[in-house]
DNA sequence: GCTAAATATACCTTGACACGTATATGCTCT
DNA sequence: AGAGCATATACGTGTCAAGGTATATTTAGC
């Protein structure tokens, strides 16, 4: 495995993660909520917690899972060279910016600054 | 396979994703560069292609494949929920910005309006 | 039309990995 | 200490995908 492309490449682990966007979890609770089976959910977890993708604390007999940043960053810096290709790439980023000031959208003028990438023959 | 992250977790298609930003490459030239077989590079080029990472055009008897945006948006809007996530995000998107006006970096006061996320408990 | 180059496909083998069932470990509470 | 719950691990099994070798297909140039 090894690579955190390959870690993601599995549709369960990609639910875990996005579960875990909301909250942090216990095993359990991750289990019902996706309908696995408990070795399933927890062997995801022991890949993804190697990977980095999440970590986990003891509260009592439960382990609470949660997400750590630096593969998203990994997948994010590969993704990177890749940005220039989709035409409405920085649209989308402005809304992106833009969402996440959830309050006050910036109101940017600066958009004919940035170049469109020309239509490749 | 039928998903864009499992099409990604191959490091050769990887490596062919890679080589294909700088510009368009003929299956030769892919195998030249990266030393995979012709067959391995071929059937990589099919599973881009059905996955719409690449497009095709017939050159004579070669066959020109260059990127296609759609894919990598669809990874982007994925990894964009996670985005809060990572404590550097801001920083890495307006240095990104930058980077792409490759002129006239953009002086942007709007930094503050930001707010970070915290960090989680 | 024939030959050679470029690319695609077929077939086979092999290895990785996801799942299920069963079991082990560890913690809590009485 | 013993019972019971939460989580982890072991093991066996089936599937799928990647690579290699061989071959088919297409095109150019003569």
């Amino acid at each position: 495995m090894e690579s955190v492309f390959g870690i993601i490449a599995e549709p369960n682990r990609r639910a875990i993660l996005s579960l875990l966007v909301s909250s942090q979890q216990s095993v359990g609770e991750i289990e019902r909520q996706l309908r696995m089976t408990q070795p399933t959910v927890s062997k995801h977890l022991r890949v993804l917690r190697e990977a980095g993708f999440v970590e986990s604390t003891v509260d009592a007999q439960h382990r609470l899972y949660r997400l750590k940043p630096e593969p998203f960053q990994e997948l994010d810096r590969w993704l990177a060279q890749f940005r220039r290709f989709w035409s409405a790439h920085l649209d989308a980023l402005e809304r992106h910016l833009d969402r996440m000031d959830q309050s006050t959208p910036t109101k940017r003028k600066t958009k004919e600054k940035r170049p469109r990438p020309k239509p490749r023959a």
